[in-house]
DNA sequence: CGGCATCCAATGTGATACTG
DNA sequence: CAGTATCACATTGGATGCCG
């Protein structure tokens, strides 16, 4: 029986070497959550000010009610992103960053800034990595 | 006819639109490859220097040899590393990050020291959330 | 207007087995 | 050692309809 249990085991122990990384590792959390097609959008986004639900949908082209909704809701629960709701008729939404969400942001906007200026090194080793056999 | 064209026509055109940003904005590109979960923990790893395929896996915990050699495989494709194969029995292969990979690792790096610096006030946000009604 | 619930298709990811 | 190939499954994400 030992060796059919060896595959198994050999997964067990995997699995908790990496909860125990996640657990020992809070920036592998962190890493994983942000590291969100939508999120750094959204951090990039907001950036500006305070923003309504709809002008979050136009100005994020592509994104579905439903991503924009739950990934505000992630952070919203994360604190990066405070949501204010005013009663009225129609019901009006702003979303905000938060001092947290404000710390992140220059990160974020870095990483655009990188991107934008080396996207062409990247897009001709692409092509050059693709012409090769 | 027209009224029953309404949905595909604004699902097409919301398309178009999102594509057109991707063309028009190249940030977006880079920006949704680098937030992949293996991407910016492979950058941090290779930080270090050149190393073997099987000693990136022992270091990133809880990746499966599929997505390892995937991410590796993008990431070498943008340029972003260098992949070197040494003739030997056994077969030895190197990675090691390439100029612009040097220069998007500190902004990782940057994301992950954030990311240790405030992960108690994210956890303490997700608990105030939790337990919100 | 700003959602939420549901269904369904596409994609991502992992386990496993096999190869040079 | 460093992969590739295949299958099965989980997750993502979009479409749709309904509600306060």
């Amino acid at each position: 029986m030992a060796t059919t249990m060896t595959a198994a085991q050999r997964r067990e122990e995997a699995k908790q070497a990496y909860d125990a990384m996640l657990a020992a590792c809070p920036s592998r959390q962190v890493l994983d959550r942000i590291s969100d097609k939508w999120v750094s959008l959204l951090l990039v986004a907001l950036a500006d000010g305070p923003q309504r639900y709809s002008d979050l949908a136009r100005r994020i082209a592509g994104v579905s009610q439903k991503m924009l909704t739950q990934t505000l809701r992630t952070l919203e629960r994360d604190g990066l992103v405070v949501r204010t709701m005013t009663a009225a008729v129609p019901v009006r939404v702003d979303y905000e960053l938060t001092d947290l969400g404000h710390g992140l942001r220059p990160l974020v906007a870095a990483v655009k800034v990188w991107s934008e200026a080396n996207f062409e090194a990247i897009e001709a080793a692409r092509q050059r990595y693709d012409a090769r056999d």
